[in-house]
DNA sequence: CAGTGGTCTAGACCACCCA
DNA sequence: GGGTGGTCTAGACCACTGT
């Protein structure tokens, strides 16, 4: 692993094991320095990813400081079910579909391939906690995601990729709207026709810049919770 | 201002007017850095920032590329008004509220201050295009705010604090849930009783470390709309 | 004024992609 | 193997804070 995500690392540890306590001040960049070996400007780099994690907050002329975040960071660079299992919680997926079609033109320009080209579309519901809460609606290149079967999306296709295919996650798009809810969504998800969900679209980038996922979930309003963390760069 | 930011500027200029086009390679690091006479490590950083904003991928090994973004980008870090303007819409206010209180028990916590600190508290009904859209319940410290008057709640408040105080916002934590509208909230919003909304509460924090705003705000669901992008650092 | 973080440079070395 | 980005260093200088 790269030297500045130990750095990262081993601090937050001491943050949440609160080594570092809330609003105490963490020793300077100098002697963070000294003790990992490494440059101030590596550090900076630790720091500024605790930094965007809401857990620090650096002050020009006085220090950098233990910060207490709102959430309980749902991240949605993680898959539906990596996230539960964070919160305790048990997910299994009922799947209402799962095929190989070629791009049509939304798809294409959605993931940047070409019309024609070979996608698995995937529609699953998933129960959590025995709640049905959310059904997804995925599309993914074949071409990345070779070797993908309907095995894996009963399970997480998040942990195939990532430890299988071993490919990196590294950035997504997203917009969160409300919708109502049509018919297959009302049978399978347990709410009244037109009953309002949470509609999240999604792109998901790999570390190469290649796009793997295109989806958008909807989720019942009850149970959605999205928390996050803004730094202005 | 400094030359990261410049650079930054000029780059994403260039690729709002197509001068560099979708899926376009743009210069490498080192041309760039002869263009605009600095280090590639400036370049970086400028980049950097255009990939947080969702408009360039880089590739290691192969380039930096022009990204077609989802959203429209509405930004949290900018005030309701601001977001407003930018898509061609109309604000006023309704203040419910303009009271100096000392901050109880949670609010100080949110606020990372002590109780009894005096504290703006505001409550403004917003009105886009003659439609209520959403409830603001606003707390932020007087002694940062100093100077704040309800003349500047009917218009923006961020544009005191940046042009008036000319303060730096710098980041904010946020959560997104769906609540249901209360008595006052339906009234207000012109909704039913009970009727989902949703429910952003926020910390907002300056360049210097300060928080300066706690709030809630509750937004109607027809017009909610929410684009963020996620980088792994 | 001393302490601390932010910006910037010049250069080294490594990892990855593609022809 | 040549092109390109990512990480890292050592050191300079500036901006802001608090005493």
């Amino acid at each position: 692993m790269v030297k500045y995500l130990k750095i990262y690392e081993t601090i937050k540890q001491r943050i949440l094991e609160m080594e570092y306590r809330l609003n105490e001040k963490l020793p300077d960049g100098a002697s963070l320095g000294k003790e990992f070996d490494c440059s101030e400007l590596t550090i900076k780099k630790a720091l500024d990813i605790l930094v965007a994690d809401g857990l620090v907050v650096r002050k020009r002329g006085s220090g950098s400081f233990v910060k207490r975040p709102l959430n309980t960071t749902t991240s949605h660079l993680h898959g539906t079910k990596a996230n539960a299992i964070k919160h305790g919680k048990e997910v299994t997926s009922n799947n209402l579909k799962f095929e190989i079609v070629p791009a049509d033109e939304r798809i294409a320009e959605r993931l940047n391939c070409n019309r024609g080209d070979l996608i698995y579309h995937i529609i699953r519901v998933r129960i959590i906690d025995s709640l049905p809460t959310v059904i997804e609606d995925t599309y993914m290149p074949v071409n990345i995601l070779n070797g993908l079967t309907i095995e894996h999306t009963q399970d997480s296709i998040y942990s195939f990729i990532t430890n299988q295919l071993k490919l990196k996650i590294h950035s997504s798009t997203m917009e969160i709207s409300i919708v109502k809810a049509n018919e297959i969504e009302s049978e399978n998800l347990n709410v009244p026709l037109n009953d309002k969900l949470v509609a999240v679209e999604q792109i998901v980038y790999l570390d190469n810049g290649d796009i793997f996922e295109y989806s958008i979930s909807k989720h019942t309003t009850d149970t959605y919770h999205f928390s996050t963390n803004f730094v202005r760069l």
